[in-house]
DNA sequence: CCTCAAGTTCAAGTTAACTTCAACTTTAGA
DNA sequence: TCTAAAGTTGAAGTTAACTTGAACTTGAGG
């Protein structure tokens, strides 16, 4: 019992706990491995074993999903977890690809100020709306 | 080459002006049609017209998807284009859902900024295992 | 050791968001 | 007036991103 879970944070995960971590299902971790996205190390008996680096990269992930990147677009910018970061063109590639996305960060901001200052206008325009409804009242 | 757009900016649009306008497909427009996201008016034939306001909207439905919002999203934010607009209660409802995705994006942009941070030490990763690499050349 | 929740693979199923197709109708231009 | 391009609807097809299920294995606790 004197392990060494005491006293330093938790390095290692399973599936499901990752899983929970990030408020995903294990099959959707299981997918993405599937896409070459991660590579778990294995137990010795073949179970997955998640690492606080293959945590920040499913992080990564999903939050680029979440700025409405596809899976195939993100593996692009951050290749596939085998095989590459050894093949200088292929970093180069992904440098490229990285590069390129960067700068549509830059767009997403002004996008982003342009689709709240949408959303509060559209919000000022309905309650002008409701305004005018207030004022005549349905009958009763 | 008569120009019957030459004095003021046009106005009304015929789907496939707009498709190419916005860079979709008119099937796609038809599509958020079906979905009640738009209702534009008909010509005496039953064609499509679009007006800029129509435009407007559909950019505003665009931009919501390039931030990942799905399309039901978007319709609770920006209300069916019909029917709504005249019942208080279908107003206020979307009066709350707009405060929830305006509060969104104050969110999304913090998480643009760690995208944008993850991203940069990603290339800066690669670069330096890239210098790495070319430190023992692979052949002559 | 035994058990059983949690893990594994592979295949098939689901959903959202389009896209394509077939079979018409409308409209703009010669 | 004729015709070709563009528009219409309804239905079926496609793709990405998961999800579920079946059949089996692994591993921590009693």
């Amino acid at each position: 019992m004197d392990e060494k879970k005491n006293c330093a944070e938790k390095t290692l995960f399973t599936i499901s706990e990752l899983a929970h971590q990030l408020e995903i299902s294990p099959s959707t971790i299981r997918f993405y491995e599937e896409k070459g996205l991660i590579k778990p190390d294995r137990s010795p008996g073949n179970q997955r074993i998640y690492t606080k680096r293959n945590r920040a990269r499913l992080k990564l992930i999903l939050r680029g999903k979440r700025f409405g990147f596809s899976l195939d677009e993100i593996a692009e910018m951050i290749g596939a977890e085998e095989a590459n970061m050894d093949e200088v063109v292929q970093i180069d590639r992904s440098q490229i690809f990285l590069d390129q996305k960067i700068e549509e960060i830059q767009l997403k901001r002004i996008e982003l100020d342009y689709l709240e200052k949408d959303l509060l206008s559209f919000k000022d325009k309905l309650a002008r709306r409701r305004k005018e409804l207030e004022g005549k009242p349905s009958k009763d």
